[in-house]
DNA sequence: GTGGTCTAGACCACC
DNA sequence: GTGGTCTAGACCACA
């Protein structure tokens, strides 16, 4: 975790979970790490942990079983590419586009460099 | 403003002036509104567009004189230009693109974005 | 049993019971399963069956016998019925109902929950 | 606030927020006490407040006004309708009719007692 | 002044 | 053991 980011350290956990989900290492019904665990291995208070599952299990990638932990949603990949798009087409691309717009970048350049990846 | 944005006022109000300065509206040696005058139109408070001032001063493209008011640097526009389009081009808008290419983010959806902004 | 639920597990189980019992399936002086065996065939933790059983005991539905197991009390479906009938017309189900027909929920909606349960 | 009960404060703060808004005390746009003064009042701590608002801003009951406060949204008082009837047709109504069954209280009593409200 | 985040440490219900 | 809530107190960015 980094500590003199911007982001928040409980969006930074969260965001963790997102990329092992997209990136395959876990899926569909898999136990993610205890509250206190990953607290302890991440150095990181409980209660900052909790906010990240609090957040990951209203966004329903995870869901509770109760007194014995978290586990992944069904169909946890398609979700977790929802959530990323969403904040994507909320925050990272506007942000972008408006710094593009104001430096007299057109879209025909955007559409070009888009076309090039 | 507004208010209910993620990104801060006082960075909404230096967009402003950045702006005004890409589409010619204003130049080199060009006086801007004083502190209380801005804050009075945009109904915001006075010590917000002091940090915008602020902020535009450290990146030089205002500077102050003592008791008259603040005005634009010399070539403000190349200067915005050269300093921030290299770096997007290069970097960040690249990256922002190839992350929504990743989400299946057609370039459709960009340009529709684009054009509300 | 549903470890997603908001009603404590042991609660559903103890609320199994009791159905059983209202349905005649059960009645006055029946053993009911150890709380090994219903542990095992409902497969949560002993602990939570025993709390189930413990309940049930105060509330002076089931009762002991040390070694041997737990069985169900005399006029158990009286009861059960009387305790909870009488409090449950006059209290509980007009209050919901009430704060159904505030916010517009009909009749036919309550039905259909009612028959999905 | 009731430090007894089942209910977390913070939704009992919530509560009392929605019902303000129900019985018309409080309605479109708003400001309602900040967290630091509205936990002074409650002798709560801020931090259970803030959790409260995070709430009513997560189903847009309310909005943030940056470094100003927080202010009722528009239509909150229809918004608030379908908060409340969300919560009730998941939680309350199922409950209640759960134990009606239970009881062998058939959908005919239940519906003779709706009638008579 | 406003809200947002975080830590340390506590207590609770539940499994 | 699990998560959920709360307090006390701190520091931060922002208006």
């Amino acid at each position: 975790m980094d500590f003199r980011k911007h982001q928040p350290i409980y969006m930074q956990i969260a965001d963790v979970i997102l990329s092992d989900i997209l990136e395959r290492k876990i899926s569909d019904g898999d136990r993610i790490p205890s509250v206190r665990e990953l607290a302890i291995s991440l150095e990181v208070n409980p209660n900052t942990v909790q906010r990240s599952y609090q957040w990951l299990q209203d966004v329903q990638i995870i869901f509770q079983k109760r007194g014995i932990g978290f586990f992944l949603s069904d169909k946890v990949y398609e979700k977790t590419m929802e959530v990323r798009k969403e904040e994507y087409l909320r925050d990272e691309l506007p942000n972008t586009l408006r710094t593009g717009k104001l430096l007299n970048v057109g879209i025909e350049t955007i559409a070009n460099i888009y076309e090039k990846l």
